[in-house]
DNA sequence: AAAACATATATGATATTTCACATATGTGGA
DNA sequence: TCCACATATGTGAAATATCATATATGTTTT
């Protein structure tokens, strides 16, 4: 993983706040992101396929859904960025976090 | 420290590997990066003001020469970040980092 | 079970915005 | 005045948004 590559991916709003999101929820599909982070479905769908191209993400369809989460192969370095940025900047996405909770308990 | 606008600025290979190469050197100025990057002058000096405008590196002019070095009121895991990161990639910016340490040496 | 339809996600094309660089010029200290 | 550094401007490239459309799965109807 090459670490300017890594930060390009985390240097816009939609894409960090996924991985945030993701972080903490574990996994989200996309319906449960657009729901979360208020955007339309081309521009979620967008940013998620840049961070599973980064190999950021893994993408796993189960059903009708596909369900996003960090990729396992990720280095240690790396995933330690995401939580810890998550962890000391609670407040910059708490509301889309319960926003997501409640598509993720609803089902989409 | 909004957290895109500061992956932003790590976005961009002058500017992360400024970053790293100070982290590990403490200090450096323009001179000093212009070598151990192989940058002309206004490049290098326009990436560290934009690092300043952040608030992610403090300037200090001694004599003819501007120090740069980690703003001391940088968020403790913005630090942590650019530190994790320089210990876990110390191969992406070693060639540079060696220059940077001989040209400090020689006095600019 | 097949056809028709609905839903979730991805992608192509293009317009738009953002960004980085080169060059030139400005400024402040020795 | 010279040197080290900063900044302003024009320009080309790259990232992003938007709209339309494609694909894949699930559901209903007959």
């Amino acid at each position: 993983m090459n670490p300017v590559k890594f930060y390009k991916c985390l240097a816009d709003e939609t894409r960090l706040k996924s991985l945030l999101l993701i972080s903490e929820a574990g996994e989200a599909c996309v319906c449960n992101l657009m729901d979360a982070l208020q955007l339309d479905q081309p521009k979620t769908s967008r940013h998620l396929a840049e961070l599973r191209k980064c190999e950021i993400l893994q993408s796993e369809r189960r059903g009708k859904w596909i369900y996003y989460k960090l990729h396992p192969d990720l280095p240690e370095w790396a995933r330690e960025v995401i939580l810890g940025t998550a962890r000391s900047n609670a407040d910059y996405f708490a509301k889309a976090l319960q926003v997501l909770n409640t598509s993720i308990n609803n089902g989409c």
